[in-house]
DNA sequence: CATAAACGAAACTGGGCGTATCGTTTCCAT
DNA sequence: ATGGAAACGATACGCCCAGTTTCGTTTATG
């Protein structure tokens, strides 16, 4: 989806669509793996304009209704497109709203870039993203997408590789620079830390009990960060 | 249902069920709130061994299989019982699930007791709820309801005041009475710090990036710990 | 010009939630 | 003992929606 944004960024209006090799595992194939990617297609080309709006309107309607309460239908009429175009693009309606959210959340790419502190990296990674997803109701989306990947695990895989691994990723690099300029222990249980860092923050995302708002962002990385560091004089085993 | 499992514990099959005022209000009110709960009705009394019968159906099969892929119609076939008779007990497919899931969860009570020691409360509290979930497709389940309840504020309420208050009310008064014990600072943010217990553990659960084991909830409570305890010398503003 | 592939409109299939109907059962009131 | 009320079961029903199919049209290439 990154490359396909990429090029609808430069692409005319119905420039002809071709879906690479390495499109998401979401898109439709079109053409073998192995043709080159500016190989001429016999029959109608695909439509880039459509694609597009079929995101479009999903993600405007996902984020104002959540997944249950919009209808394919109700998409193909907002997109301006027939349902079996859809369907000619993404196999089912979970995948259609992966994509849909993903181009929303990727837009707040995560910020990859040392501060000189744990807490300046992390602050910097988590903040933006904390107030993207609680600028709308992605709660709502995402906890209906882990809904869909319990049943689903090509799809779970999918969600993580999308939506999980890459900011994980970033904490992860951060803590690791962090381990090398000696400000937590270099046998800090990275994974476990990770948790710690976006766990609280997705509960209440998900749970809904508590608002996400900045400071309760900046408490949460704060005491998460005193946890990580640990404390002299380790806690029993 | 609390009260409805303990009247069954004792009623011999197909006792007339009174729904009492105070009944979960996932169920159906039977009779007027006012109305003594022994007074007699008229018409065929309801019955008990129908109402177990489904939560024991529904359960088995919201466990086995996850909640999308159980019908009414299953749960009904299952529990030896009409469809109709499931909706004169519930609303929706969702209210049974919540009181069905919850028959199993509620059979873990926390632990509410006084080991001396933040670490002590906290893992006596903490670990049998973790080896529960973990046991069976909980998260799957949960992860459902979450998602069901992001559609319905009603939902969502009756969901947090069963699942997830009652262990947080736990947790809050252990964390109360190590600031008392001056174990943890006596300004300590105590809903940050719920959040930085039972996050990281329903991020794994929900997410699945990750096991639910032992270790793992050692290591989480540990390192939340840490950072609820706070290190000499504060994190800057 | 033939052919291929996408598109649109609309009909279709099948599943499932939730409701309605009607006969039967199980109770209470008289 | 009888009438009446309410629950129950079996089954049909209405409606919605995901996903598919059909067929004519459009847009491309060979």
């Amino acid at each position: 989806m990154g490359e396909l944004a990429a090029e609808t960024a430069t692409a005319p209006a119905d420039t002809p669509a071709v879906v690479p090799a390495d499109a998401p595992a979401t898109v439709r194939a079109i053409v073998p793996a192995d043709t080159p990617a500016d190989a001429p297609q016999r029959g109608r080309p695909r439509s880039h304009r459509a694609h597009q709006a079929i995101l479009a309107a999903a993600s405007e309607l996902l984020l104002n209704r959540g997944l249950s309460a919009v209808s394919m239908d109700t998409v193909a009429e907002r997109a301006g497109v027939s349902k079996a175009t859809i369907y000619r693009w993404w196999p089912t309606k979970e995948s259609l709203a992966l994509d849909a959210l993903f181009s929303e959340w990727n837009a707040v790419q995560p910020a990859v870039r040392d501060t000189g502190s744990l807490r300046g990296d992390l602050v910097s990674l988590i903040r933006p993203w904390a107030r993207l997803v609680s600028s709308r109701p992605y709660g709502a989306v995402i906890a209906q997408l882990i809904a869909a990947a319990q049943a689903d695990p090509a799809f779970a895989t999918e969600y993580r590789r999308r939506f999980v691994e890459p900011r994980r990723e970033s904490a992860r690099a951060a803590l690791q620079r962090a381990a090398e300029r000696g400000e937590i222990p270099a046998d800090t249980r990275i994974e476990v830390a990770l948790d710690l860092i976006y766990g609280p923050i997705y509960h209440r995302l998900l749970h809904g009990h508590g608002t996400v708002n900045d400071r309760f962002v900046k408490e949460a990385i704060d005491m998460a960060l005193n946890g990580i560091r640990g404390r002299s004089g380790a806690a029993p085993a």
